[in-house]
DNA sequence: TCGCCTTTGTGAAATATGTCCATAACTATA
DNA sequence: TATAGTTATGGACATATTTCACAAAGGCGA
């Protein structure tokens, strides 16, 4: 119905539905049920129809959802209507490959900058992207005003990046560093770590 | 008290919790608190107690836990006190990332072969590897016995290599392509999308 | 228009997860 | 040995999340 306080588990499973219905989108459906995309995204339909409607009724009975409208809504629940400003700090590897990634630009996020605390990169360019000084990365994030950031450090590292970075005014960090952050309550972390994430499955084999 | 039935949102803490334990391990600690151990990694001590004591009895009141014996438990109840082969298929820029990545060894994981289907990739090195023909995945999948993958190819292709994956007798996936994958029920999948994962924190800026 | 089919939205019930708290166990100190 | 200070354990309690099941609404064909 509306928006009181929505669970985090809930706002977690949105992207989800949303790059599902946009490859609905994409392959010329124009409608979908509960059913259908449960089946995509491997969620009951039940559960799928309670967390859209959470923010509006959305779908039609008898009919189901207008991909489209559902898409625009979800949109603009996530805030993925518009285009977001992201840095990028760490210049290795996976710096690499999520700058060259090209998934970013319409779902919603632009890489904006890439910072290295190596002078050796420093200057050199990784694609369209020339690599700046971490020196100079508080002041160029407090003066772009960019929210978000993509952390691709040496786990050492990353704490204290991670706390220049909300001290510039990062309010959302993508955490790739193989470390847990310290952050404050208004600050949100996401962790991406592989090893991580195949020891969550090995128990089961 | 023991290992009826554990619920799999405990079973993703562990990791967490084993990769903070390494950290303290590697600095020289010898025991820790539920206490400390949640402040380091975010968690109310409550609920690392409770986890933890799904399993046995690993701590000593007073004292809280030794860290070398409970990192061997975790690992143990894990399966990560051994070393798993992984395959990673898709050689573009993730591909080369997580083959260079050097955080797989220490923390239970090998990757043994990396498979493409651009012919022209096929032969050519990834550091030590030498990527191999897509086409022969399954039979050398089938093989070596290997129980788990990386994939990283583009996601029209995710779906169609992941069948040939679980053919093979792959059992855990971690998905790097922007799909949900479908997948039989004994079969385990981790994804990791950084548009969704940043599409997730964009909803409290 | 009238049935019949489909599908949503939603309270209520069922599960699952998290927190609290009383108790017991251990350390350290005197 | 006694006492004070920590800390795990586990059962009770509180919250949160998921599933169920059904009324209501829309589509469609006769």
């Amino acid at each position: 119905m509306n928006a009181e306080k929505i669970p985090d588990i809930i706002i977690g499973r949105l992207p989800v539905y949303l790059r599902a219905l946009q490859r609905m989108a994409d392959s010329g459906l124009k409608t979908t049920s509960s059913q259908e995309l449960g089946e995509h995204v491997g969620i009951s339909a039940a559960q799928i129809r309670k967390d859209i409607s959470q923010f509006g009724e959305f779908g039609k009975q008898g009919t189901g959802y207008s991909i489209q409208f559902l898409l625009d809504k979800l949109r603009g629940i996530l805030k993925v209507d518009r285009i977001w400003d992201v840095v990028l700090i760490g210049a290795g590897d996976m710096g690499h490959a999520l700058a060259n990634y090209q998934g970013f630009t319409n779902r919603g996020f632009r890489i904006v900058s890439i910072f290295d605390n190596d002078k050796e990169k420093v200057g050199t360019m990784i694609g369209e992207y020339k690599i700046e000084d971490a020196d100079q990365m508080v002041e160029k994030i407090k003066t772009m005003g960019v929210k978000m950031a993509m952390l691709t450090v040496p786990a050492p590292a990353a704490q204290n990046v991670a706390d220049k970075l909300i001290q510039a005014g990062v309010r959302a960090i993508l955490n790739y560093a193989p470390i847990s952050l310290n952050v404050p309550n208004n600050v949100k972390v996401q962790y991406i770590d592989p090893a991580t994430h195949l020891q969550r499955m090995t128990y089961y084999l």
